[in-house]
DNA sequence: CGGACAACCTGGCGGC
DNA sequence: TGCCGCCAGGTTGTCC
């Protein structure tokens, strides 16, 4: 589910509420630990062992990954489609936990709970980042991520541009939505090869991705299904989105720019939605 | 390197 | 109302 947008807005909301707090442990209901196997990365009495009593310093994002920085050990969680983070009073009951997965007890009388309906969603746990992560391309949001930058990255690729940028070595915490409201923002067709972009084009581009992610964050994440923010309500990106949308239950979305109905394709098995007089095929 | 496709899982929704 | 089939914000591995 969740892009950079969404995984940043989680951060935000965990960040007050987790630092300085102390995790007591990692709790799998009992009759989840077999059907867990794949949803960490060791035992779930490993898990356990390595947060226990462990202060919290830091929350942060890389790509689509939530770290929680403890005092001698990282977790990273990956949320996937359908993944959840939420922070409520022990005992509390809320609707996401129907699909709740792993129960960390915070010292203060408070629990952060990950539940994930579709159990696509990981935890990761290491005594360090190192090798914890995939390798992962610069963050679109950072300094380093510059126009000549992407033109160095960009050359070579022969690629269809719009799978390159869901590609994470290449650039991180892009998905599906994103990737289509970027390539709005910049007037390109996503089936353009990556190596087909002038000078203008790459820094229209450069620009877009940033326009689309830093809105989506504004907009405190797009919720179309699962997501939702650490206190369980719904973003607003969905609303303000230009070209992504779901043709199925909306049949007559259009160009904010030039009213022309959206066009859906496939583009690498993911639909893909653009306007055909802004973005014209080459 | 790149493209196609299956797999991982399950829920929700459109359509009949 | 009920059931079926399709689709889903992500990622990885395999095969050609």
């Amino acid at each position: 589910m969740p892009e950079l947008p969404e995984v940043e807005t989680v951060v935000r909301g965990l960040r007050p509420s987790l630092i300085g707090q102390t995790i007591r442990g990692a709790v799998l209901p009992a009759v989840l630990e077999q059907r867990s196997r794949r949803m960490l990365n060791v035992a779930a009495e490993e898990l356990n062992a390595a947060v226990s009593d462990q202060p919290i310093l830091a929350v942060e994002r890389r790509a689509k990954y939530i770290l929680l920085h403890l005092q001698e050990a990282v977790v990273a969680v990956h949320l996937k489609m359908t993944g959840r983070l939420y922070i409520l009073p022990t005992g509390e009951v809320a609707d996401s936990d129907r699909y709740l997965r792993i129960t960390f007890p915070l010292a203060g009388g408070q629990e952060l709970r990950f539940s994930d309906a579709r159990r696509f969603g990981r935890v990761y746990v290491g005594a360090s980042i190192d090798r914890l992560l995939p390798i992962l391309g610069p963050e679109p949001l950072d300094d380093a991520f510059t126009v000549e930058a992407l033109r160095a990255q960009l050359a070579n690729r022969h690629g269809v541009l719009k799978a390159l940028l869901l590609d994470q070595s290449f650039v991180a915490g892009i998905g599906n939505i994103y990737a289509d409201e970027s390539l709005h923002i910049a007037g390109i067709h996503p089936k353009r090869a990556a190596d087909s972009l002038s000078d203008g084009e790459i820094e229209q581009l450069h620009g877009a991705i940033r326009q689309a992610l830093n809105d989506g964050i504004k907009w405190q994440g797009a919720s179309i299904r699962w997501y939702r923010q650490v206190d369980g309500t719904k973003g607003q990106s969905q609303d303000h989105f230009r070209v992504y949308h779901d043709p199925r239950s909306e049949k007559d979305k259009r160009c904010p720019v030039c009213d022309t109905p959206i066009v859906t394709i496939r583009v690498g098995q993911r639909g893909t939605h653009f306007c055909p007089i802004c973005q014209p095929a080459l």
